[in-house]
DNA sequence: TAATTAACGCGACAAAGTCGCATTATAGTA
DNA sequence: TACTATAATGCGACTTTGTCGCGTTAATTA
């Protein structure tokens, strides 16, 4: 199963590129101008969740967003950070303060998922 | 719109009780029976957070969840504290522990939602 | 007991995401 | 360069989660 290059995939990475937030997939269908199908930009951004080349978020407006692993390895991935979502223009960025959370006893983590919405300096009033 | 106490009301908000944890809209329309309308238990959870009785969780399968407000009084809330979703029973607990997270200047929080997934200590093989 | 209107049930609908399948095109090899 | 294996695509159908409008029912108040 190698993975293969195509147009798609490029314009998909490009677009979380010059992004540099965490896109939601209509965002980045649009950014790539609707050249490809629904199906195969959200089977290209699981691909890329899979390869570690993304993290995915789920927001509390119940849709996922990704964004590109920067400073994680892709063995030792680091996603205890969290990600504000901005009520008004809708963007997601990532906040720099890492958190640990102590689990009870006999839990093991599997996925973190932090997520403040409210409204970022540009959008609030 | 003063609210009226019905059946259904009264059935939706002993689930939650008698579950003392978060509960997905489908278990709680399975605990109920199914004696409701799906629509009227959405409507019931959207009605219990507005008032401030239960509140909801956005978990990482970008479901809503929802717990009794235990320890917060109407006038302040005090959410920020984690969930644990268990992938084995799905079953959505609070974490004890609170969280505060730095925001950059000029930031608004207006929801927080914290959710870490993994596994329990009953269903850890 | 009657009137007001919150809440209900039903049905249709929207959005997000997945899946199967036939087709296309990428990457490796002769 | 041509051939082949198969990853990836496009299309369509589908599921799940949640919302909304509307006519009807039933809880409150007088």
């Amino acid at each position: 199963m190698k993975r293969r290059s195509t147009p798609s995939k490029t314009a998909v990475l490009s677009a979380l590129e010059q992004a540099g937030t965490a896109l939601s997939h209509d965002k980045i269908l649009t950014k790539v101008g609707d050249r490809f199908d629904r199906a195969t930009v959200y089977r290209i951004l699981n691909r890329f969740c899979d390869d570690g080349i993304t993290h995915r978020i789920v927001a509390d407006d119940g849709k996922q967003y990704f964004a590109l692993c920067e400073g994680c390895s892709h063995e030792a991935h680091a996603h205890n950070h969290f990600h504000f979502r901005c009520l008004g223009c809708d963007a997601v960025e990532c906040l720099s303060s890492e958190v640990t959370v102590g689990l009870p006893a006999g839990y093991r983590a599997e996925n973190f998922n932090g997520v403040i919405s409210g409204y970022c300096a540009g959008c609030e009033a």
